[in-house]
RNA sequence: GGGCGCAUAGCUCAGCGGGAGAGCGCCCGCUUCACACGCGGGAGGUCCCUGGUUCAAUCCCAGGUGCGCCCACCA
């Protein structure tokens, strides 16, 4: 006989069961109008699921499962992101592989590959989803690319314009010379480096010495408008107003002051590029100084004399330049962090170019009033001040991105240079009527269209039934990096267009953490794959262990919790098998009238209401660890243990009951580890669970923590404490029969409660603690005094 | 530089004002008719350090030390 549980063949099956019947659906089972709902973080469209993704998944699911089982009308809304610089960054690899490139190419034939591309490799997170069990409504699946999702994000930018809120403007941003495009502060990765410091001398016109700057970037010399000091900085006092020759170009430029100038660094002045550096941009602009620019969009040098080197060479060049004229005074090396692509790790260029700007201050102040009222919450609680801070301190954004794969600006330009923005696609100039229009190049930022999630999956800007029904949802559950990017996003655009925050709790997981502490990434070879523990042990397994790891911020990835699982599972599995071959043809019925059975039934009716508590205030670990802890201590070694012989017997009363405790005990345990439960619960069901009622609150199920203390006290010293009337007999019943230790130890316990009770007195005695403390604490300890004492007297 | 967090049994962690806990590992004993992913028993801890608050501190506060993550324009 099988006495070992596989998930293996067990899972697939219910999840294509599950599917199949339209459980997952929106609505499944439902008994209430009640809505509850989370949309997914939409991952990459070409993206593969990771360790995040999985603890993620199970999070949601657990809280789906939950709401669905106690009658909401649940929706898990699936789907995909474009992820515009990401996956054309995967895109033009493939041309540069071919030799190629989507300049040569060009744009119409760059977007059909990357559709084709799509189809054939893209979107296999869901499926990757479902090997987890997670029961998204599959059949609504959307992609931020998708037409009618199109809709949504033009429509947003249409009214974005029509409120004022868009501009156009030349500033500095971060430029990725590889991918040929701006990028935001976000998508910026700082990373330690080794450069050389450069010192060099900007003599002054007037003959008399001259100043001298430090730079990493010599190169940027050349694009110099300034120097500037601090005008704290007695070295430099007499300087200020006077002007120095900048070298190689022998520019006259002005020695400025400004606050801005550290002090301390390098030799405490500094040498002002506004074209290449965003200090000096603004420095540049808040003294009127003209922006110079010396680099390209491809990072090589443009400057006179420069054209078509790399910085590198054109470092090399300056360098020599100042050494040849004396005016080198030294270089020395220099450790900093400087900004590289996240996705290309290409140095990130700082470059003045013209790019589409959100102002924020409008948006985002309802927002931060909604964050402060707490109508949306955070959790851990910690992250929510930084979510209102981050909103209060949120610069205008930068929307658009100069790549091919994305949402192009709804903004068109007549020869005139008018510009028109609406949607759908104008035939003529608004203000010149000219019907010679050209569409503005550029892409929207991709958290532009993920900013829209909550309710553009939903239909908006239409007004469909779902829209009506499932906006606002409920939970957002995403990463602490995410928060700037997404969460805020969707928030201050929900109550922009929709009128209404779009959920009302977001909970920040925990990052896991590879076992050695570092992070998980591909680069360090750190990462686990989540498939590979749902291979291993079965997705119910993998769930639990993630639950368990969820708690505290950064948890080390633990094979041990995934065993948890995969036993908890198995116990589970084992017990069933008890419990069903002895109860063939029997119906559950929950009469607990054997003293064994009014103890399991309170204990399970106990955990369902800490289930209750917990699983709301999102305490994962928590549930986790005390289904483990019913099943195994409880039901398993004490009620199953206990009952065995009268299943042998065939005592139908005993099994009925057990079937009804098992029942219960499955129900609890399914948001957690739908799979296993699923298919013993089909064994003497012909209903699915996952659509099942949660268990209801089961009277009678008593106030057994007198016992329970007793028992404690008991496994630990095998101590009896007098209880009377039906607490003596459910404890007589149920926990005597374990084997108690000899008498040998009944000493050390006398000694402990000899410590209480002594403890006890002192605290009673002393004024202070019953003048000050609250008086059911005072009360709990003269109850515990009295019953440490007649602990005491029973064992003397 | 800023923010957040962590230091508790060999390992991974829970507990967070009045009894020091779990899982794994380890030791001893069990082919007991659900389960060896099991059952019974056991060893193992100045709860990072120093102060403070309190009748009482692993738990609260301050400082220190050591880690980790996120964020950041000192050229």
């Amino acid at each position: 006989m099988e006495t070992r549980y596989d998930p293996h063949g067990v899972e697939g099956r219910w999840q294509e069961t599950w599917e199949a019947e339209g459980l997952y659906k929106a609505g499944a089972g439902a008994r209430s109008d009640e809505s509850f709902v989370i949309a997914v973080p939409p991952p990459n469209v070409t993206g593969e699921l990771h360790m995040g993704h999985a603890l993620n998944g199970s999070i949601q699911d657990s809280l789906i499962r939950f709401h669905r089982m106690r009658g909401f009308d649940t929706l898990w809304q699936p789907g995909y992101d474009h992820a515009g610089i990401s996956t054309q960054n995967v895109l033009e690899k493939q041309l540069l592989a071919e030799g190629t490139s989507r300049q040569e190419i060009g744009r119409e034939a760059f977007l059909e590959r990357t559709w084709t591309w799509l189809e054939q490799t893209g979107r296999t997170i869901m499926g990757q989803f479902r090997r987890l069990g997670c029961s998204l409504d599959y059949s609504r699946e959307r992609f931020t690319m998708d037409d009618a999702y199109v809709e949504s994000v033009m429509t947003c930018f249409v009214r974005l314009w029509d409120a004022g809120w868009i501009y156009r403007a030349n500033r500095i941003v971060n430029w990725c010379p590889y991918h040929q495009t701006a990028i935001s502060d976000l998508e910026v990765e700082h990373v330690e480096m080794d450069d050389a410091l450069t010192y060099a001398c900007y003599p002054f016109v007037d003959g008399s010495g001259g100043i001298t700057v430090a730079t990493v970037r010599p190169a940027t010399i050349l694009a110099d408008v300034a120097v500037a000091v601090n005008p704290n900085d007695a070295r430099y006092k007499d300087a200020i107003g006077k002007e120095v020759v900048v070298p190689v170009v022998g520019r006259r430029v002005p020695v400025i002051a400004d606050e801005r100038v550290e002090i301390d660094f390098g030799s405490g002045a500094l040498k002002i590029t506004p074209g290449h550096d965003p200090t000096d941009f603004e420095i540049g602009r808040d003294h009127g100084l003209p922006t110079l620019t010396v680099i390209g969009l491809d990072g090589n040098m443009t400057a006179d004399g420069f054209e078509g080197l790399t910085q590198k060479e054109a470092d090399d060049r300056v360098v020599a330049w100042l050494k040849e004229h004396d005016q080198l005074e030294k270089r020395e090396s220099y450790r900093h962090s400087v900004g590289t692509c996240e996705r290309c790790h290409s140095r990130i260029e700082p470059l003045v170019s013209l790019q589409w700007w959100c102002r924020m201050d409008e948006l985002a102040r309802p927002a931060i009033e909604r964050l402060k009222e707490r109508d949306v919450r955070y959790h851990p609680e910690s992250q929510h001040r930084f979510a209102i801070e981050s909103l209060e301190n949120a610069p205008d954004w930068n929307v658009s991105r100069q790549i091919w794969w994305g949402h192009q600006l709804p903004v068109w330009t007549c020869p005139d240079g008018h510009q028109t923005c609406a949607w759908p696609p104008p035939s003529a100039c608004a203000e010149c009527g000219s019907g010679e229009l050209e569409r503005e190049p550029d892409v929207l930022d991709t958290w532009f269209s993920s900013a829209l999630w909550p309710f553009a999956t939903l239909g908006w800007p239409n007004e469909t039934p779902e829209l009506e029904r499932y906006y606002p949802g409920d939970v957002n559950v995403t990463a602490r990096e995410i928060i700037r990017l997404w969460e805020n996003r969707m928030i201050f655009s929900g109550l922009f267009l929709m009128g209404d925050i779009p959920f009302t709790d977001v909970i920040i997981t925990s990052t896991v953490m590879a076992a050695d502490g570092r992070r998980m990434s591909k680069s360090l070879g750190t990462g686990i794959d989540p498939l590979e523990a749902v291979d291993k042990h079965g997705a119910d397994a993998t769930r639990y262990g993630l639950l368990k790891m969820s708690s505290g911020q950064d948890p080390r990835f633990a094979w041990d919790k995934i065993d948890e699982g995969a036993k908890l599972a198995n116990k589970l599995w084992n017990v069933a098998r008890l419990i069903l071959t002895n109860s063939e043809g029997q119906t559950p019925v929950m009469s607990p009238q054997e003293l064994e059975e009014t103890w399991i039934v309170g204990r399970i009716d106990e955990v369902r209401q800490q289930i209750e508590r917990d699983l709301p205030a999102f305490e994962f670990a928590a549930v986790a660890d005390a289904l483990y802890h019913l099943t195994f201590d409880d039901f398993c070694d004490w009620y199953a243990e206990a009952i065995k012989p009268r299943l042998y017997d065939g005592d139908e009363r005993a099994t009925g009951t057990a079937l009804a405790a098992l029942e219960r005990l499955l129900a609890l345990l399914h948001p957690m580890m739908p799979h296993v439960t699923e298919e013993i619960w089909s064994q003497f069901h012909d209903s699915r669970l996952i659509v099942s009622p949660w268990p209801d609150p089961l009277p009678g199920a008593g106030d057994l923590t007198r016992v329970q203390e007793a028992a404690v006290t008991f496994r630990r010293s095998g101590v009896l404490v007098e209880l009377e009337g039906d607490e003596k007999r459910i404890f007589d019943a149920v926990v005597k029969p374990e084997r108690a230790k000899a008498n040998g130890d009944a000493d050390a316990e006398r000694e402990r409660l000899r410590r209480e009770i002594a403890r006890a007195e002192g605290m009673l005695a002393n004024d202070k603690f019953t003048a000050n403390a609250k008086p059911e604490v005072v009360e709990a300890e003269r109850e515990k005094l009295e019953r440490y004492r007649r602990e005491l007297d029973a064992i003397s």
